[in-house]
RNA sequence: GCGAGAGUGGCGGAAUUGGCAGACGCGCCGGACUUAGGAUCCGGUGUCUUCGGACGUGCGGGUUCAAGCCCCGCCUCUCGCACCA
């Protein structure tokens, strides 16, 4: 072959690796060093891959081979979580079963995967619904159960009658569906929970064991939000009921002057005085019509007096209780004692309803003069506090909770915005859980007799029942039945035992189950004993690099680790944390685009005067409403303030920016058809190369051309390889600095420098008309991570009959990737004057000897005295004159 | 509003963490080879310049012999959170 035609090339390579199983995780250690490589497994949509996926992928890939060419034992695996709503709704419009659609996205996407050359063990492929998988999803679903973890519950959900599903809240536009408008309404269903608040401090304590992203790891520990503080019992003023709040400045209670009931509080009927009861009715009502984010939305604080009052347990004062809907139902006991002294949303509460606000806390621990203008939420002294006054908060907190446990008032309390985990949907392509109930009846509720089903008693399904597999239906569509589309298939659902009737959970489980646990089914893919052994376990957990998108920080990440921290205390797993080393990698944007703005008139206006509002787009100083134009970026330029504006009319600035890749922007790019007009490897490298990986960066089509280029012009230094050419010394030097720094950056996952290394490596040897054979041998070991159908051609070419994947790593001599001599810029006053070349470790004489030689710092030393010199040795003579 | 990250040529980005700003690539300009070029190869390319040099890493200050990097104060963008008591 002439030219490099990576369209012949990478299907030969592929179809050898498949053969060989190249790739093959070593069934047995064959190495002290393990890596487990793991990326986040992809939901095989209908669209198939985007060019967003192949950049994690690469870079695991890349790590993979590299961890090969080291001697380590790589398992690097791929598989499919391929439960999910999307094959359900196609399933729903045009009747074809989700596992037929789900198996042709398969197809695809592993086409797609194979034409890239990952270097995946296919042998551990996983499959999220397949039976043989969902067995052992089901069976940890048991482990949970039987340990306390699962639960049911009756939840409030957003219940679309019409649509027959259950809808999250960003669903629901002013109380409507946001799919067909439909109403809905919040009722309470029946749910199966998991206990994820009990495993709250261990999930926060566990991310000091992992090495992540801090960005990630504080999200996490925002989301579980723990929060210590008390709960204190107000008693109503007959004493018959008491309002429960929860604080986390228990130091505060004497400056409450108020308590506040989220609208949902079950005491608010009690308390409600009957002068006042239209009046709450009326507030209670009208928050119950609003969805949650609308209740959100306002941060006004609107409540009402409730005419009911309790007791402050300190001091017995009689404090007036309201509602308002800043205080929400489900977080704490849904009550609180409103300071507003020390709290900026009851501080305005008071203000809005003339409630007194009472200081009990101050810096200096001397009360305000002046009254305040806002709370003052910080710590400090206590003052008008009775008996506490002059301790500091952390004293006093610790104190008054000593003091509330002994009066019986109330006691310590953590508390968490982490709330329990909805595990169970009304749907049919997700899991089966694996519970059924006994039925009260008189005939067959198979043949319609009627029934009763006893949800109170679940039982487990024995696990040697596993897996318990979802019945065929012809119709998919959710139903008027909250229970679930399983629930109409009645033969499945009721069977009878022993003479008894019993009926199957028809609940399903959500996307996150398959995902939860998936990585530990890589390590044992085909066990049918157990869901995988435990020296498969020990040999590889924890996942040593797991690299997938930041939209899965918080919940796959801690839905995972919840169960996997379940599985460690059951003692079958042996790690408490499973990802060790997490990275996201960063989107891939669109191709810039150059906007201009037009009014309805006609005429362009600057983006400058463009404002978005609430209705769209407008010309702020008329008002119009704009129209977006797209501008070929010929027709833009940069004016002098740096500002992009239409090249024929210097006044009209354009917006210049990347969007986010979506099919109603027309911006997506397609692999397939960048791999068939520049080859996998060149998308690779060119990924890779991009910028860093963690980076949002724009794509650009046209600079993969360069890309292509740098591997055309490797395939010819491979053509002009020569056993009989010797390295000069020169060239031997950047062979081991180019070793050095693709090692290092390959090690630090700076895949795009480790490229720019390999390029002026390139470069160089480009420049040979025989290039010695080492040296194409090195460059094709060092390249081959990246691009692995040409680095086995390369490798080929040289002669060597087994794949470059089991080439020993090169290894850099660090005194030959060092230079003795060195260029170093000699800076009069810090201005650069000139460079002199000297040995690395010359002494400041030697230096400023050879500095003195140069006639342009001769003349700039002229009539002046040097009062300073500044040397480092290898980086700088800096001279100080005056 | 709060939190995190980022801002460097026309563009993507480098810069051993305080030591030559702009590696590498795209684009652009010029040249070679060509019937041809959206192919290939070679050279150039931060801005201004009186060709000595001056200026230059979002803006304004500061520390230092020396600042893209450290400190103080702002601006803009991206992402996340958003009444959590």
């Amino acid at each position: 072959m002439d030219r490099y035609d990576p369209s012949v090339i990478e299907p030969k390579w592929q179809a050898y690796w498949d053969e060989r199983k190249t790739f093959k995780t070593p069934e047995t250690p064959r190495s002290e060093k393990k890596a487990y490589i793991l990326d986040m497994f992809p939901y095989p949509s209908g669209s198939g891959l985007h060019v967003g996926h192949p950049e994690g992928y690469t870079a695991t890939d890349i790590v993979a081979r590299y961890k090969r060419a080291r001697g380590y034992d790589v398992l690097h695996p791929m598989g499919w979580d391929a439960f999910g709503l999307p094959a359900e709704q196609h399933a729903i419009q045009t009747g074809t079963h989700p596992r037929v659609t789900t198996q042709e996205n398969i197809a695809t996407f592993k086409r797609q995967l194979k034409m890239l050359g990952f270097s995946y063990d296919w042998d551990r492929e996983i499959d999220t619904t397949d039976p043989a998988y969902v067995r052992w999803t089901q069976w940890i679903f048991l482990e949970l159960f039987e340990r306390g973890l699962a639960y049911q519950s009756e939840v409030p959900v957003n219940w679309c009658p019409a649509l027959g599903t259950v809808l999250a809240n960003e669903e629901i536009i002013n109380g409507l569906s946001e799919r067909g408008g439909h109403p809905v309404v919040r009722i309470p269903i029946r749910q199966w929970m998991l206990r994820i608040t009990e495993y709250a401090d261990k999930l926060l304590e566990g991310l000091d064991l992992t090495e992540w992203p801090s960005s990630t790891r504080t999200m996490q520990i925002e989301w579980i939000g723990r929060s210590e503080g008390a709960q204190v019992r107000f008693e109503t003023v007959d004493g018959g009921d008491s309002v429960e709040v929860y604080t986390t400045r228990p130091d505060t209670l004497l400056g409450c002057t108020f308590v506040v009931l989220a609208p949902e509080h079950p005491l608010v009927e009690k308390l409600t005085s009957e002068a006042k009861r239209a009046e709450v009715e009326a507030y209670v009502a009208a928050a119950k019509a609003k969805s949650e984010r609308d209740r959100q939305a306002s941060k006004e604080k609107t409540g009402v007096f409730t005419g009911g009052y309790v007791v402050n347990p300190v001091n017995g004062e009689k404090i007036p209780v309201y509602i308002a809907d800043y205080v929400l139902a489900g977080y704490g006991t849904g009550a609180i004692m409103a300071v507003p002294a020390h709290d900026q949303r009851d501080f305005e509460f008071a203000k809005a309803h003339g409630l007194p606000i009472r200081e009990v806390v101050s810096k200096d621990g001397n009360p305000s003069r002046e009254p305040l203008e806002e709370a003052m939420i910080e710590e400090g002294i206590a003052v008008n506090s009775g008996p506490y006054n002059g301790l500091k908060t952390a004293e006093f907190k610790a104190k008054i909770i000593e003091d509330l446990q002994t009066s019986g008032k109330g006691e310590r309390r953590v508390e968490t915005k982490l709330r329990d985990w909805v595990f169970s949907r009304q749907r049919y392509w997700g899991e089966p859980i694996p519970i059924y109930f006994p039925v009260e009846t008189e005939g067959d509720p198979r043949k319609g007799d009627p029934y009763t089903i006893d949800y109170s008693k679940p039982m487990p399904v024995p696990r040697e029942e596993l897996p318990l597999e979802l019945p065929e239906l012809d119709d998919f569509r959710p139903g008027e039945d909250p229970e679930g589309v399983l629930a109409r298939a009645v033969e499945w659902r009721f069977f009878e035992r022993d003479g008894k009737f019993y009926a199957r959970e028809t609940n399903t489980m959500p996307q996150w189950a398959g995902s939860c646990w998936y990585y530990l089914r890589f390590i044992d893919p085909h066990n049918d004993k157990e869901p995988f052994s435990q020296e498969a376990a020990k040999r590889w957990l924890p996942v040593d690099l797991y690299v997938g998108g930041a939209e899965h920080a918080v919940l796959h990440l801690l839905y995972a680790r919840f169960w996997h921290k379940v599985l460690y205390d059951a003692g079958i797993v042996p790690v408490p944390e499973p990802f060790q080393k997490l990275v996201h990698q960063g989107m891939i944007l669109g191709e810039i685009e150059y906007t201009a703005f037009r009014r309805p008139s006609g005429e362009l206006v600057s983006a400058r005067e463009v404002k978005s509002t609430a209705d769209g787009e407008i010309h702020e100083p008329s008002g119009a409403p704009v129209t977006r134009e797209k501008v070929d970026s010929a027709r833009a330029k940069k004016d002098e303030r740096g500002e992009w504006v239409l090249a024929s009319d210097p006044s009209i600035a354009l917006e210049a920016r990347a969007h986010k890749m979506s099919k109603s922007r027309g911006n997506v790019v397609n692999p397939d058809e960048i791999v068939r007009e520049f080859g996998a490897d060149a998308m690779r490298v060119y990924e890779m190369f991009m910028g860093p990986l963690e980076a949002t960066k724009p794509w650009n089509t046209a600079s993969i051309g360069g890309v292509r280029r740098f591997l055309d012009r490797a395939y010819q230094i491979a053509k002009k390889s020569d056993a009989s050419a010797e390295a000069s010394p020169e060239l031997l030097q950047l062979l081991h600095q180019t070793i050095r720094k693709v090692t290092d950056d390959i090690e630090a996952l700076h895949f795009n420098t480790a490229i720019s290394a390999l390029m002026v490596l390139s470069n160089e040897l480009n420049r040979l008309n025989a290039v010695p054979k080492e040296a194409v041998s090195i460059f094709a070991r060092l390249l081959h991570p990246f691009a692995p159908h040409l680095g086995e051609e390369i490798w080929a070419m040289l002669g060597h009959g087994e794949s470059v994947q089991f080439a020993d790593w090169p290894e850099y001599d660090a005194s030959l990737a060092e230079r003795s001599e060195v260029e170093i810029p000699v800076q009069i006053l810090g201005k650069v004057r000139g460079r002199i070349t000297i040995a690395k470790d010359a002494d400041q004489e030697q230096a400023l000897a050879r500095a003195k030689e140069l006639p342009q710092i001769l003349s700039q030393l002229e009539g002046k005295t040097i009062r300073k010199v500044i040397y480092v040795p290898g980086r700088i003579l800096n001279l100080i004159v005056g």
